[in-house]
DNA sequence: TCTTTATTTGTTATAGAATAACATATCAAG
DNA sequence: CTTGATATGTTATTCTATAACAAATAAAGA
């Protein structure tokens, strides 16, 4: 699986992204606003995982307004429809990778270059889902994020 | 495995915690001072997620100083050796449930009583590890907390 | 088209979580 | 007993997130 670790035609990924989240939103019958549209599109360009606030300075240099609340709303439209997922290690969101899959992610985080990969997990199986059954306990959803070291930090630097 | 969701002898739970918890610091031969045993106290009394400034307001009363250094200090020390563990979905700090046992904590968070309970999870392998080590990343730490309903939860109101 | 209902945006203020920085005190080993 | 390490006291600040309400815009029905 690629996991986004190594070079792709980036432009693509962020135009087809945003693509992909503008044809679900038709469908949904929702409002890809333009704050939001364009909040998407720094996640896809930054390609990791982004604060809040980082989001809104850069909604300050596009023009919009940008007091928290701006950048939180948008933030929340996008994560409820799985266009971007939050971190909750990092306190920062990231663009969905699986844009449009119904899917429980999971993600890889560098603590050395802080680049954060998403794939995803089985959660109706696995070590935890047998462990919650056993005690009766029901899984809505699952926060599943790993801190190392990602392949292009281990071969640049040993450390 | 007994998740903690039942009755449970919580005086002794209390007394035996902290028991323990003094042994380990003997043995490592690191201070454990009174305010850093009244943390462990007051999280192992609550028996759930406590945030940094609920601590903070126990502490006041106790009569400790009451700055959020304070509290988060003593927190880092619990959490280092692993008495303590930080649940990031809630931004909250639980007592360990294994202490003295090295382990990789998961976490089964009650959404409607608020309620945590820890499990262990093997982090050697499992679907998580095996996608990690085809990408060569390198695991050293997983965050893995499941938000649902508990079993008392689900006898209790059918929601 | 009108209008009314729901959704989205604008804005102010505040709450909540965490740390930087530095002074002081206490402990532990030589 | 003194020196180096560890822990505490304190002030201030930064970062993260939301409450609350007014204004604007969009969507749906009469």
């Amino acid at each position: 699986m690629n996991l986004g670790f190594h070079k792709h035609d980036h432009a693509a990924c962020i135009s087809e992204g945003v693509a992909r989240a503008d044809a679900l939103c038709v469908e949904e019958g929702v409002q890809f606003t333009p704050v939001r549209k364009r909040v998407l599109e720094l996640l896809l360009q930054a390609h990791r995982a982004m604060g809040a606030y980082q989001i809104l300075d850069q909604l300050r240099e596009d023009g919009f307004k940008h007091q928290p609340p701006v950048a939180y709303r948008a933030l929340d439209f996008l994560v409820a429809r799985g266009f971007a997922h939050k971190i909750e290690k990092l306190n920062a969101f990231i663009a969905c990778a699986h844009l449009g899959l119904h899917h429980s992610p999971a993600f890889l985080i560098c603590r050395r270059c802080a680049s954060v990969a998403e794939t995803r997990v089985d959660e109706t199986n696995g070590p935890l889902s047998d462990v919650a059954d056993s005690a009766g306990f029901v899984i809505e959803k699952a926060v599943i994020e790993a801190e190392g070291i990602c392949p292009n930090c281990l071969t640049d630097q040993p450390e």
